[in-house]
Order: structure tokens, then C-alpha cells, then sequence
DNA sequence: CGCGACGTTGATTTGCCTCAACGATTGTGG
DNA sequence: CCACAATCGTTGAGGCAAATCAACGTCGCG
């Protein structure tokens, strides 16, 4: 079943009846996005939430010279959201690109309000979500300021090991904030003292 | 009135009547905190979400070999809450001190469950809260992605002039992630150049 | 008054970037 | 299915932003 995954996600946060559980999966659409398509662009009015079924998106800026910042990466089981354009519908920061091919469930802004009001464990549930990313943001800060740029690929290497294998250097490079040069002589420099 | 403030902050997300802003506000404590003193360590479990009245705080970090690293400043109008320690009545990773002669509105963790279940729209209040939060923790983080030392401790000083002035540089430093004598270094260039 | 934290300054070092060249992979149109 | 382009990954030389270390003046505070 489809909905499925997005179930076990929301059991993690707050206990729903089997019947509530279908009742507001009930809000959420699938969609097929080819990798390469964009789900958001930078300046557009954010009008869904998603959940990734299958593949894997990054969530990017693009500075005034152009420069690309990957933000986040989202796969299978992950939130992507552009919160400040979702919750204001207000013009989008941020970019959200499949790098592969991919399926969501999605809903509406209007949807989203709707299923708040039928369902107001919805509110405690996006709450506890919310303050659970918080954290993560918190300490992903927290290692940008007291850990090298080795430490950091490391740390994210083990920290996500299914989703590292999928993604590029460069993309990891600029999730991290270092130039892909530097990811290729950190590599170097395990290639031939270990192993 | 004390909680003046509170009241001003909570309306800024939800319409609460002023019925039940003064109910919410009911749940609400006073307490003075010293210049120094502590209200949370690293290891306890935070047993308070505060609403700073007057004063501020640091929230920071300290690693094996005992280097501080503050995550932010807390003044007058702001929320301090080790979320992850609250949310899961866990040991706490984060320190909160007062750097002022301070006064904050704190509630416990039983009665923030009884505001949930008697004023459910608080749940909403909350939840847009903390998603205005990530939204300002991913920006702060492409921040450090994309500006030099010298551009964020200024473009601090102009987001937050009437806090930064009451901090002194080595907090300001620890809050960039970077030295104390490296911004000494910065203004420095500043007083030479210009003026 | 004296001590300890803070701020400043300079000399030196270093982690990471920039630029450039080249091999390896991937994608794509004929 | 191959050929070629485009992108990606690797390597090295050189440069720069910021850290480190050390010395010293200053200020607030007990």
C-alpha cells in the first residue's frame, strides 16, 4: 500500500487510531517526479508539503553569482517542505530538485488547513515534528562550528550511510560546505594510508 | 503587567481571545535569575520552557576539551527551551546561563501538557513557532555556508544592535564561530579605515 | 589595591580555496 | 550502439582567510 510508509511516519510522533490514520492519508496524493524535474523554484509560492515514497531530492539556494548550497537532502521516508513559503505563501528561498526518480505523496495548502482542522492531533503531531527538526538544525550548527571538514564528511558518511552511496561528491561537497576538490583529497588521504 | 509580553508574543502567531490569553498566561511563572547563574546544565533534565521579560541568557555548548560554544542569545521577547531535553524529558546537551540580572515566565512540563490538552489551539501556536524557528536556523546555516568572518559578525550587529551592544566580543566571537582576536582583527580594520 | 578576565596586536601556521590540467564517467543524439 | 560532449573526479601548485600562540595594556571587581 502506498500510504504506508507515510503511516509508520506518523505513528513515530503520536499514537492515531487505525481509522484516523486513513482518514488523513486520505489527504495525501501520490506523485511520479522524474529526476531532474524541479518540484520548487526559487521565487514560485510553495503549494504542497511532501513525503518521498521513493528516490531522493535536494533542497538547494542559488546565490547572486549562482553559486549552488545544498540545504538537504531528502529520501524515502523524509520531509520536504519549503516551510517559510508553505506556511506564508509567500515567494520561495529555496529550490527542490528530484536527483532521481522519484514518488511522493503530497497535499495542498488549503488541504493541509482543512486536515488541521478535522483532525487537530494533526496540529500536536507537525508540532513535535517540528521541534524534533529544530534540534537536528541545532546541532547540525553546532558541528559546522567545532568539527573539521574531514570530521564532517566522515560524520555524514556514517550518519547516512544508504543515501551517501547516491549521491556525487560534489553534491555531498556542497551539502557540507567545502569545495569538491577538498572531498577528493580527504578521499586521497584514507585511499592510501588505510586499506 | 508582567505578562504584557507574553501576551504580545503569543499573539503574533494565533488570535487568542482575551479570555483565554489570560488563561494561558495564568500558567505562567515569574522568576529572577542572577547574572551567572544557571538555569539549565548539561546533564540535567529540562524541567522549564522560559519567555525572557528582561535580561539574557547564553545557550551553549561544551565539548570534551571544555571549548564553549554558544548557539544563541536569549534577550528580552525570546524563547529559551533545551527542546530535545523538554520534548523528551532527556539529559540536556545544552547550558543556559544568565549573562544579565534577568526575569522569566516559565512553565513546567506538566503544565505546558495540561496548556496543550485545556487550550488546543496553543498546539498551533507552538507548531508555527517552531516552524518560523527552522526556517530562521536554515538561513543562519547557509549563512555560515556562503559569508565570510567579517560579514556575519556584521550583518549580526545590524540584525540584533540592541542586543549585540551588551554582549562582550569574546560571546559575539563564540557566536560566529570564530576567534575573539580575529574580531578584534575585524574592527580593527573598520576604526582604520573609515572614521 | 591586586588579580583575573577581556581586548589588542603582531608573528607564524594551517586548513581549505582557487585555478588549471587531465582522466574517468555519464549521458545523448545520430 | 557508438561517438562525442558534458559533467564529474583527481591531482598539484599556489594563495588566502582565519586559527594559533604569545605578549602586553586595560578594565571591572572582590
Amino acid at each position: 500500500m502506498d500510504h504506508d510508509l507515510l503511516k509508520a511516519n506518523f505513528s513515530r510522533y503520536t499514537d492515531l487510531s487505525p481509522f484516523e490514520l486513513t482518514a488523513v492519508c486520505a489527504f495525501y496524493k501520490l506523485k511520479q517526479i522524474a529526476k531532474g524535474e524541479y518540484l520548487l523554484r526559487k521565487g514560485e509560492i510553495c503549494r504542497f508539503e511532501g513525503f518521498v515514497l521513493k528516490g531522493c531530492f535536494r533542497v538547494f539556494t542559488i546565490d547572486e553569482e549562482g553559486n549552488e548550497r545544498i540545504l538537504y537532502f531528502a529520501a524515502e521516508d523524509w520531509w520536504i517542505m519549503e516551510i517559510d513559503s508553505f506556511l506564508n505563501q509567500t515567494g520561495s528561498e529555496l529550490n527542490v530538485q528530484a536527483i532521481e526518480d522519484s514518488s511522493i505523496l503530497y497535499i495542498s495548502w488549503a488541504d493541509k488547513e482543512r486536515l488541521y482542522r478535522e483532525v487537530p492531533k494533526m496540529e500536536r503531531l507537525f508540532r513535535i515534528m517540528s521541534q524534533t527538526a529544530i534540534v537536528a538544525w541545532q546541532r547540525r550548527l553546532i558541528r559546522n562550528h567545532t568539527m573539521s571538514a574531514e570530521q564532517r564528511y566522515y560524520q555524514f558518511l556514517t550518519a547516512y550511510p544508504e543515501v551517501a552511496v547516491r549521491l556525487t561528491n560534489k553534491q555531498i561537497a556542497s551539502y557540507l560546505g567545502i569545495t569538491p576538490e577538498f572531498v577528493s583529497k580527504i578521499r586521497k588521504k584514507r585511499l592510501t594510508h588505510k586499506k
